[in-house]
DNA sequence: ACCCTGGTTGCAACCGGTTGCATTTTTCCC
DNA sequence: GGGAAAAATGCAACCGGTTGCAACCAGGGT
């Protein structure tokens, strides 16, 4: 069985307060007991218990990293940078898939009973129920790739979705194109909407320019692509340039466009949106907006940390600047 | 402050034993009682501490998922499929990215620390002694995509490296390659050197046939690109068809052959491996060994479960078999 | 009415730690 | 060397639950 503190106070012939001291940095030990203690918590091999001092201590070092994305490549990217940030502050995530069918426990009731110190949400396409439903848990929470507020009711950092819209929008008409066009994820996703947004007041700054907007049903390389087949097979034609909501939409609209033999970036024109690790793969080469991935989720933990020193703060929204990344998807500038 | 035991207790006017037995389920506890816990519960909100119970029960139904990729999209792959199975059966997913330098606390105590019932380990590119010295700490262990051993000391699942080797070679021969290459990723890993045993002992089989090796520092694209560049740029002429030990390697590989004009597969041919979601994306289209993620998953956490119940079973190795995907990277048969 | 049985309940000890407080030891200064 | 302050230590209560045990209760059989 697991070795407690009561075996090694035994062995080092001290009384269970002065092991907890030696492992409470801190506390007043001397060096001689302390010693004694640590050789035998060696030889026994003693971990302390985290939940039994968070019984306590009230504090589980336990973050819930949720999410319900599984599926983009750029959540790949997401969680290893999520996992190690949070592993650099000597905290624990807790990784909960909102994936399956909410048949299973209520996961916010889940995250209650394990006692998480605090909650990390990473979604741009969570209702907003749900992420109040967390907020009311009345765990420290922040929202990661949350939709920007004014007066958010919980810690929001994103990207700026509507400047990226217009840095996108900005490219394609420093392309002298006159027709372009969005192509954005599903409809209600305020992530589309701003991005959105920003691309068709941009747009609407220049004069002579037209533009059209279409939604793929998801944030998918197959919804991208059938909704780009959609497009191509619509009696309308197409548009010189497309800003695509997601890069995986942008691969998959590519895929359709090549297939009906037309050619990125001189028959048409695709930017797209995230800059995940494969956009830069020379084959796919795709110019794209790229997001501060490390600086976003960097600022989260921080943040949530901030949180849980000081449980009043007020909830802030904090946003991060795109950035567009030349490649091979559009022409060069001229 | 958090709701406890008691203030249930003192709301519904019983012993907190009452409480207690209410929330296990077997306990002995009438109707009546039942449900004045439970509503004085409800009303109260109260969520029982899975760490105050571990306490005496033993179990934090947390398991320790680690891994040392993620880099490689077919990861989130395996950690959608691992997070829903956790899940399902009633666990949580503690997540440990031992990417970040060493310098972290060790990750064994870590988990032991946490009390963890179980440790999955999902990595096939894991020295021996990383895993053995998560072995060595008593906690249930299950090594997924591990290698095989007739004799394991660590209970071990993984998919038929060497026969998907054989596989790949077979299909390359099928298409009368008379010069066929392995393209591997880091020679020292024991996922590449069986995938390479089952390709040259399967192309050994064929006469007439040439083979030759290679290996890439590691699995990414970047390597396999860098490989078959050097590969163009060597003196010796390119095989016909070429086993890459991982889909990222082989799109890193048909980027090398793409720009030095080199068509895949009427000049070359490629069969990937891992069957990742972007091989079958219309414009990747690649030919490549499809390892059966779900059920390696499913069987591993079912494995580890069984561990739970019975600690002493004897460690197995267990083998699942691939197949391979026919798509575009390889000529049609016949 | 009496005894027995089986289900329900509360008490109290315990799980593995932490911590306020009182006591003992050490250190420091004159 | 003596005395006071500071440091170290142990005791015991507590964190939020679980569980063995004994007491209790209702009902059935005779």
């Amino acid at each position: 069985m697991a070795v407690t503190l009561k075996d090694v106070a035994a062995r080092a012939g001290v009384s269970r307060s002065a092991v907890s001291r030696t492992f409470t940095d801190g506390a007043s030990v001397s060096a001689r007991t302390r010693r004694k203690v640590m050789e035998a918590a060696d030889a026994l091999g003693y971990r302390p218990s985290v939940f039994a001092s968070s019984l306590t201590t009230r504090r589980t070092r336990l973050i819930g990293l949720v999410s319900d994305n599984f599926r983009n490549p750029i959540f790949l990217e997401v969680f290893d940078q999520f996992t190690r940030a949070i592993q650099a502050v000597g905290y624990r995530p807790l990784l909960v898939n909102l994936g399956d069918t909410e048949g299973a426990t209520n996961p916010v009731e889940m995250l209650q009973s394990y006692s998480v110190d605090g909650v990390l949400i990473a979604s741009s396409t969570l209702p907003a129920e749900t992420v109040s439903e967390f907020a009311h848990s009345g765990i420290p929470l922040v929202h990661t790739f949350g939709r920007y507020t004014n007066s958010p009711t919980v810690d929001t950092l994103a990207v700026n979705n509507e400047r990226c819209g217009a840095l996108a929008a900005r490219a394609l008409l420093d392309r002298d194109y006159k027709r372009i066009a969005f192509l954005g994820g599903p409809e209600e996703a305020t992530s589309t909407q701003d991005r959105m947004a920003g691309f068709l007041s941009e747009a609407a700054s220049a004069s002579g320019v037209s533009t059209s907007v279409s939604f793929a049903s998801a944030y998918s390389f197959a919804a991208g692509r059938a909704e780009m087949q959609r497009l191509i097979a619509a009696d309308d034609a197409l548009a010189e340039g497309y800003f695509c909501g997601d890069d995986v939409l942008s691969v998959g609209a590519m895929s359709a466009l090549q297939e009906a033999g037309i050619q990125v970036p001189s028959d048409v024109g695709i930017i797209g949106f995230n800059d995940m690790a494969m956009a830069s793969w020379q084959n796919i080469n795709l110019t794209t907006v790229h997001q501060p991935l490390e600086e976003i989720i960097g600022a989260s933990v921080n943040r949530l940390l901030e949180l849980l020193d000081n449980k009043e703060a007020t909830p802030q929204s904090r946003l991060f600047e795109g950035q567009v990344m030349d490649r091979g998807t559009l022409p060069p500038l001229g």
